[in-house]
DNA sequence: TGCTATTTTGATAATGATTTTCAATATCAT
DNA sequence: ATGATATTGAAAATCATTATCAAAATAGCA
């Protein structure tokens, strides 16, 4: 759900660009919005397909695209060539702990290290945009 | 070309394998290996086809695979979804620094960074197996 | 409210990169 | 050389995403 603040921003991009607000529009965000993980487009198609039985993976597809623009989702694209997307409002950026074994993920934010990373932008004369790190290793679970 | 140690390391995995050693992979491993940057499958696919106009796409890919299987190669896939293979042969690790503009990129090393992912590791109770890291800006030739 | 110009939708087809299939060919231990 | 097995190239299959397009929904305006 959320607070609404979320709906607003989706709201107020769709207005920007002359873009309607559309029924399938609105589940699909409630959808996505509600839900606390990675999702693949087919993982939220499935679910949303439960409440609105009719809907089109193309719209989903759509509308995930729509979201990212206007900054409330993330697209995630991990080594093993999945997709993903990951709810993004009021988530302050973070990388990726990953299990090799179970899939199994942390968010993980090292400030050092975001330090550094602009030292290395800077020394090399770029001006920074964004980054992305992902580790991967065996999680204490799978370890044993 | 190199030095020939890596045509060796590239055969006793075959033979480790059981696999044999034909012209298209000596062809292939020869033309990958002798080019220094990162290249897509079907860059790849093209240049060979010169030499041996009768290359199969999936011979290619099939290739690059084993490549990558016997630590010579590596796939990366960035951020805009292509894939590219980079050879790997007494290559250091290393991450990228690329520019969304032009695309350029630059091979980063920063052992501050690599420690501190490290800790990261351990702070989570995973075992470390590889990361990656990715740096996107602009350059300074697309700056100005 | 009704009208109308746009936009959006869902089903389907298209796309593009990689994989699989499979009969013909090549490899290699014997 | 022989024969068992692996490899090849061409074509078909796959899989996720994108484009197409007629029908339906939306929103500005009378």
């Amino acid at each position: 759900m959320g607070t609404g603040k979320e709906e607003k921003i989706f709201e107020g991009y769709l207005a920007a660009c002359n873009l309607k607000h559309s029924q399938q529009r609105k589940e699909i965000t409630d959808v996505f919005l509600s839900i606390d993980r990675h999702l693949t487009t087919d993982e939220l198609y499935r679910i949303i397909k439960k409440k609105v039985p009719n809907i089109g993976y193309a719209t989903v597809c759509r509308t995930l695209k729509l979201l990212c623009e206007c900054g409330l989702c993330r697209e995630l694209k991990f080594e093993d060539g999945t997709s993903r997307y990951e709810h993004l409002y009021e988530h302050r950026h973070h990388d990726h702990l990953i299990c090799t074994k179970c899939g199994r993920f942390v968010e993980v934010v090292d400030p050092e290290i975001e330090h550094l990373q602009e030292r290395l932008f800077k020394a090399h004369g770029f001006h920074p945009q964004r980054h992305r790190m992902e580790l991967y290793g065996i999680c204490e679970r799978c370890k044993e």
